[in-house]
Parts: structure tokens; sequence; C-alpha cells
DNA sequence: ATACGTGCAAAGTATTTGCAAACGG
DNA sequence: CCGTTTGCAAATACTTTGCACGTAT
């Protein structure tokens, strides 16, 4: 899936969904959409002071809520205290974390992918996603 | 591996690893021990309380940080923004989170184990562990 | 006896909420 | 225009830290 439509998919979600696309909402969708990894509330803020736009902290909270809400944001908490955030593509992955330094790669599975899909049709809740972390000691920590 | 067991090779790690066996210390672990799925700091700090162990919730802090150190405790977030710790057994599970009411439950899957292995020996980092969790709607949420 | 562990209270963070002003449709 | 959205600041919620006392070895 191309990058700009994620960013028209999300915004359509949310018009969809009875809300406006006022600003601080569109900023924090374009902001994600050129991310392809996961980023803190925080790290989305800096990135749209960086760019100049005066956004408040509460409002990106409140943005990533709705966009969780409707499914085109995913949210992620990876042991470190604080939530991370990314775009809900098609083609989704999963996370590498460093138990030491902290440093988060992803990587993608086929089978990995079919095994959950498997899964996902033998258990009695009705599945609608799902997260894969795996933790260990990246090249640069492992010695 | 019986219940009793995980509590043995718990103190025992502790006690390896140059620590006391002290009185918080014991209770959040006999308390871990009787559990199957994950408990978050409060209810460990509750059960303890319901059960006439004076402690103080900064202990059991305390507590779940050093085992989770020594890896006989698993931490883990399911999206709720709080932290749930379990006993790390042998045969671990993952989790079935509801969306709805926030019901967790537990399964256990040898295909998505072996594939979950046979990824870590591909991948560049030194994998120690993972944790899946899928999040959809449990019976009671469904209709 | 003497470090280490503990409980309490206070401090820290990440996140949420209240509210008046700004804004989109 | 009028209800939604926003930014700020204050409030919350979970977790961590400082410190004097208790306790295991």
């Amino acid at each position: 899936m191309p990058v700009e439509t994620w960013a028209e998919d999300a915004l359509d979600a949310v018009q969809r969904s009875g809300h406006r696309g006022g600003g601080a909402r569109t900023a924090v969708i374009s902001l994600l959409a050129e991310q392809d990894c996961c980023l803190t509330a925080q790290e989305i803020f800096d990135g749209l002071r960086a760019r100049g736009r005066r956004v408040g902290i509460a409002s990106v909270y409140r943005a990533l809520d709705l966009l969780t809400g409707l499914r085109v944001v995913q949210r992620l908490e990876m042991g470190d205290g604080m939530a991370r955030y990314e775009p809900a593509r098609a083609d989704h992955h999963h996370h590498l974390v460093c138990d030491d330094c902290g440093k988060v790669t992803t990587f993608e599975d086929p089978t990995l992918e079919a095994a959950l899909a498997r899964l996902a049709e033998r258990v009695e809740y009705a599945v609608g996603g799902h997260d894969v972390t795996l933790r260990g000691a990246c090249p640069d920590c492992r010695r």
C-alpha cells in the first residue's frame, strides 16, 4: 500500500465516523503517514513542533485515541512504560526490542502470520488483531 | 512443571544472585506461585493484604523488578496502561485480551511456538523471549 | 553486628480531563 | 453561527525513590 493511501484512508475513517478533520488531527495523521515504525506520543508531539506545528500534547493523545478506536492506528506497549503508535497498514510487521538499549527493529514472517491466522479460527474470541514482540539483545549490545 | 517448583526455583535464583529472601519478596513469590495467569502490581498488593500480609506497594514493585531481572517472572503490558506479571514457567502460554471488557484468557499453540523458534534463529538479535497478544471480542462481548 | 530489605510518604512520569477560546462546515 | 476541536494547565494514575527502621544472615 503506497504511503499516501493510509493518510487518506485515515482521514476518511475520521470523517465517516462523524468527526471533523481539525488541524491537530490532520497533523498527527500526516506525521504518522511518513513513519513506518512506531512512535511515542512525545515523539509525535516533538516531531510536530519541530516542523513548526504548534499543538498541545493533549490533542496528540486525543487524536491517537480516536485513531486507535477506528483501528487505523495500532497502539503498542513494549515494556518501557510508554505507549507507541503506528499506522495500521495491510502489510503489518512485528517488533524486536533490545532489553539492553531499548532499540526497536521490525520483521515480517509469513509462517508466523499463517500460524496466527489458523489460531484465530480455533479460539472462542472474535480475533481482530495481534501483536508479537521478540525481546533480546541487539547486534550492538550482544558481545 | 508442578506449582511448588517454580516458587523454589524463584527463591533459589534470588539467593544465588546475592539477595536475601526477605519477607515481602517471599510473600510476592508465594502469591505468584498460586496464579497461572498474569496479575497487576495492585492485584498482588491487594491479594497480600487480603491474606493479612502487611506489605508496602513499593516492595511489591521492587520484588517484581528483581524477579523480572532474574527472568523468573515475565512482565507484560496489554494496552490498559498497567503492567502485569506472571511466573515464567517452562510451559508458557500467551494471551487473548478482550478489547471491550478487558478480560484476559490464555492459550497455547505448538505451531506458533515452532514458528517463533525458527524465527529467533534467523534474526540478528539474540532472542531471549517473546510475547504474543491476540486482541478481539470475548464470547460475552461479541453478539 | 551490619548490610540489605521494608514500609511509608513524597516525588516522578505518562496520560487524561476541565475549560475558555479558536475553528470548521 | 453552533457544536466540535484545540491548547493550556491542573488533575490522575501508575510506578519509582528517599529515608529511617526492621531483619536475615
